[in-house]
DNA sequence: CTAATTAGTTAGATTCTCCTAACTTTAAAT
DNA sequence: ATTTAAAGTTAGGAGAATCTAACTAATTAG
């Protein structure tokens, strides 16, 4: 049985590979993004190595094993069915889901997860569009387009968010956006790339950033 | 902010003086119900004594301050409302949630605790039949009829059991008994103070023991 | 290719929860 | 009332997860 903790650190070793691209994580880069110092990450290194969860070796980087994966993804399924169980049926709102779930994710029974799986309707993405694992630990195939690459005088429907930080939802929310909104493209700056869509009717102008982290269909 | 650690301490403590009727606990009995050595216990009770959540001294009793209380019966309320959620959403049976809901009544978010307890519908009883605390920590009235109480030939209706140990809730599902089962009773063994019952047109035999932990009106 | 910078490690300390073993206080029994 | 048993405490220690400060290896820039 792992600890929190250890579930927390094969996360992260997840999460960093799978979006940033690269096979395998520095100590310093997981340092950062679970908050604690590089000391403490190569102390836990060595641990996970021991119980074979991942492959790591002195000042090289590290990767996930068979098991370690498999760990770290149950721990992602479980993250995204309790987001969409917050957001569907208990109205939490798209930004209050995940500090929620960073708990939830952590409760151990299996029986609970396929339950709620179930009691969900096998959803396969999360309220910010991020797809959830089935219990197997395969994952729905991701979403690809991008707000930034919509045509104009085109339309599109967003799906999901790339950046799913509290500043940006709450900026995406300010601008009338939400899961399903029908956005349509009017005008490209060429100077910036920056974007002029309507949505609802009403007219915003969102930089080309913005619009990079917005996927849509 | 309260450790899992503390707050199971703190419970522990509530739900000793409820169910004992005692107004305090020792640190032996503690240690038993915590399934700890009693000098762990010690030590924890100076640490909650410091944070002025129990009233303890020396070779003494302990007691939950108005502080205590309120973390432990908030604790208690969260269990309540994640064994109702189990029970009536994710079809869990009887002797399966409290140990999931052990782990659940340590999320810490009051919105999420709100919002269950909406999606349930407030209700103000678990699936044992155990009162849930509302917000403000009041409890609704206990049920005070056990079925050794009901008289030959009277019928009645379980609404809870007293004992809530696995073995015991088998035993009552084998007998045929859930919540809401209607039960009628035939005789009365005068020797031993059994009683004779009928479930669903089935007879059972049952111990003066059984029947003094069944609930019903 | 050296020098400087960045990344990563080690050693030693701290906090938390828990333990064992030995001791002390309180309560019970004769 | 003295002894014995039960209840409770203390001291010292262990493992987990974290830190700081000092060190070492790897990478990059000139």
């Amino acid at each position: 049985m792992l600890s929190f903790t250890e579930e927390n650190y094969l996360k992260a070793i997840l999460k960093f590979t799978m979006e940033s691209g690269k096979p395998n994580a520095g100590t310093n880069e997981l340092a950062s993004h679970l908050d604690v110092k590089p000391a403490t990450v190569t102390d836990m290194l060595k641990k996970l190595r021991d119980k074979k969860l991942v492959d790591y070796e002195k000042y090289g980087k590290v990767s996930l094993t068979k098991s370690g994966k498999k760990h770290a993804t149950e721990v992602l399924r479980k993250h995204r069915l309790w987001e969409t169980f917050l957001y569907e049926k208990l109205e939490f709102t798209w930004d209050e889901v995940h500090e929620v779930a960073e708990q939830l994710e952590h409760i151990q029974s299996s029986k609970l997860i396929e339950k709620l799986d179930k009691f969900l309707g096998h959803p396969t993405f999360d309220p910010h569009g991020d797809p959830i694992p089935n219990s197997k630990g395969e994952f729905s195939v991701e979403h690809k387009k991008v707000l930034a690459d919509v045509a104009v005088g085109k339309s599109c429907k967003m799906v999901a968010v790339k950046d799913s930080t509290t500043p940006f939802l709450h900026y995406v929310m300010k601008v009338g956006l939400g899961l399903s909104s029908k956005i349509k493209v009017l005008a490209l700056q060429e100077y910036d790339n920056s974007l002029t869509i309507e949505v609802n009717g009403t007219q915003h102008t969102v930089s080309q950033k913005f619009a990079e982290n917005i996927y849509v269909v």
